[in-house]
DNA sequence: AATGAAGGCAACCGCAGAAGG
DNA sequence: GCCTTCTGCGGTTGCCTTCAT
């Protein structure tokens, strides 16, 4: 496939370049220009002939006090490898240093809208090389979209089940001391079970329409471990851009988890913005940008999912409770454009399919970001867990 | 002070498209 | 139109520095 790379004929050096081979280079091309990037090596070694400019053989002395002469031997480097290095480093209108605010910004601003095309960003700031915004992006920039919980391909909140890594880690902590509470009693889905159980056994003279209700509540709860671990499967499983895992992808979960977990609980999930770049402000830059903490989108629910979910959650497809069932996934949030446009109009969306089973109309419409059954909005146990 | 982890950056690699014969 | 060569681009790697333990 394709013709061999240029470097690939022996004797070639490769690896860092020295200050000699930065003169040769650098000095060639100031008198001749680069014209041909493949005969340029050969060319390079001889024009030192010539005294270098000051400034650089001071430089140049810096590293090799024992250079008087200027070395006449060619460039042993290929014509790729001068290229780079001159557009690169050489140049003489590189701009070295941080990137501005005003960089920074313009960077995310075209990123947004040409993706990587860093050569294409580069033409919108003078002195930057394609190569510094490529790795500027890469180890800043990318990672601080990641940890706000957006995607940085997009620009837009994480939509793969990742995003929720925060709830399912609170999930799952709220399970072990669901089974802690549960004196050990049985796994998985024992848990509510043996929880009410032990509600039911202490409640002593309590009323019993509260033990009830405690005994539902730590069903619900199950419930919504359940339909998290649905969701990681059919997101893990299934087609589209996110099915498979990548390490990347492993990282950014990780990151987005640990981002968000601190901004998770008092954040309003449902009034995230579209993101722009000027929302990915800097901390000190006094913009603010409410971070999604979960969906950002509906997923894309087809009846039969709902159907699949509802049987794995253990409801009936058309009469469960409020408190047996929730609905086939987590809650969709975060993006309003898209809940507007979409989820609202689609008649197997995510809150549909609930309200059919549960008091997600009143609970989860517009007054709140999630679709908890009203009923749960006073329990200061739900308060403290949203 | 030593050591391992993480971050940052320069450079390399492979591919695609343009240019020329 | 085909083939070869050259250039440019984006992704990735590896080294060096800094930070944390």
């Amino acid at each position: 496939m394709g013709r061999s790379p240029c470097c690939d004929e022996s004797g070639l050096k490769k690896g860092p370049w020295t200050p000699e081979e930065d003169e040769k280079l650098l000095h060639y091309i100031q008198k001749n220009g680069h014209g041909s990037w493949r005969t340029l090596p050969r060319l390079a070694g001889t024009v030192l002939q010539s005294p270098a400019p000051n400034f650089f053989r001071l430089s140049v002395c810096q590293h090799n006090t024992n250079s008087t002469a200027p070395e006449l031997r060619s460039l042993n480097r290929c014509g790729k490898s001068c290229r780079l290095r001159w557009t690169n480093y050489l140049r003489p209108d590189i701009k070295r240093g941080k990137f501005s605010q005003e960089e920074e910004q313009t960077i995310l601003h075209l990123h947004s809208i040409l993706g990587n095309k860093w050569s294409a960003i580069a033409t919108h700031l003078p002195g930057r090389t394609d190569n510094e915004i490529k790795n500027f992006w890469n180890t800043h920039l990318k990672k601080r979209l990641i940890q706000m919980g957006f995607d940085p391909m997009t620009h837009r909140p994480r939509t793969d089940f990742f995003a929720a890594l925060p709830q399912l880690i609170a999930l799952a902590t709220l399970r072990d001391q669901l089974a802690a509470t549960a004196c050990g009693g049985g796994g998985g889905g024992d848990t509510a079970a043996a929880a009410a159980a032990q509600i039911m056994q202490g409640a002593g003279g309590g009323g019993g329409a509260d033990v009830a209700i405690q005994a539902a509540k730590m069903q619900y709860l199950q419930c919504l471990l359940q339909s998290a671990a649905s969701t990681i499967a059919s997101a893990g499983s299934g087609g589209g851009g996110g099915g498979a895992m990548s390490a990347h992808d492993a990282d950014a979960a990780l990151a987005a988890a640990a981002a968000a977990a601190a901004t998770c609980s008092s954040s309003p999930a449902g009034s995230s913005v579209p993101i722009t770049p000027t929302a990915v402000g800097h901390s000190g830059g006094g913009q603010t940008q409410t971070t999604p903490c979960a969906f950002s989108e509906a997923p894309v629910i087809t009846s039969d999912d709902v159907e699949a979910n509802l049987r794995l959650l253990g409801c009936g497809a058309g009469g469960a409770d409020a408190f047996t069932c929730h609905g086939g996934s987590l809650p969709p949030l975060a993006d309003l454009s898209d809940v507007t446009t979409t989820t609202m109009t689609n008649p197997l969306d995510w809150c549909s399919a609930t309200a059919s089973a549960s008091s997600c109309g009143g609970g989860g419409g517009a007054s709140s970001p999630f679709p908890w059954p009203e009923f749960f909005h006073d329990d200061p146990f739900i308060t403290d867990f949203l």
